[in-house]
DNA sequence: TCAAAGGTAGGAAAATTTTCGTACGAAACA
DNA sequence: TGTTTCGTACGAAAATTTTCCTACCTTTGA
């Protein structure tokens, strides 16, 4: 199984994204609990959500536990790596690949919170006593 | 007007994304100019370029001005603004709004440079100074 | 037992985004 | 002058993404 090979997958549109997040909230869950949740946000139909994860299944980004009536989906790769995935091509779109450019945005922002701010202070000084 | 709408205003699609980018970067230009920078990245047709812009221009994202054959496109909104928003947005979804988790991410990820981590421990540094 | 509720599958419609063909006017220039 | 090049406008095709209708099966419960 190569890895690099499914990188390419891993570009889910707007609606698969939502999909993830609320696995990767939740956990394995039923097409049902993830519309449940979807429904918390937006007007959305079941069979909606239902195909939406069976595309998702196909291409390999979910997977899932057919053994019952009531199939489990889980996501299929690692969420950090998602994650990894998705942040590197933000930076590199929007900053040009710079992360301290990103940072730099994040400190002026009136939205960033004073507890990230410390939290942020605190990992850089973890990071310069080696600790990483 | 519900939010929707206003949002949408700030939304780029990914092609008209990618025609901010360059207008970022090299300020107001005619599409020409646009095209040539886009076409060293991907193979792209000029009146796709063209309909694009006009497209953006229609939806406010660009103005520009008519006075010569050659109109010349500018971003209608401050681009830190628009960075702004589709930052928030990033974190939002992804790191539930956490800045804290998005840095700690840059911090973990091998594509991040040390010239870059040494950036953001200075205006840490800054920070702290109460130099903000 | 049988109707109602809840599940999957799949195709196709609808909506959105992207691409391009074509028409036509203005500029450049041999 | 006339032809070639470069520009805009616009409609519609193509591609992608999202939504939903319908069929049909299983489980539940009166």
């Amino acid at each position: 199984m190569n890895m690099n090979d499914q990188n390419k997958q891993l570009e889910p549109t707007k609606s698969e994204l939502e999909i993830l997040q609320v696995l990767w909230e939740n956990g394995p869950s039923t097409v049902r609990e993830v519309n449940n949740e979807l429904s918390k946000q937006k007007d959305v139909n079941y069979t909606t959500t239902l195909k939406l994860m069976q595309i998702m299944a196909d291409k390999g980004i979910l997977a899932r536990d057919e053994s019952q009536m009531k199939h489990i989906y889980r996501v299929a790769e690692d969420e950090q790596k998602t994650k990894d995935h998705l942040l590197e091509k933000f930076v590199d779109s929007m900053y040009k690949g710079s992360a301290s450019k990103l940072v730099m945005q994040l400190l002026g922002n009136k939205n960033t919170s004073k507890e990230d701010l410390r939290a942020i202070k605190e990992m850089l000084n973890k990071l310069e006593k080696g600790e990483w």
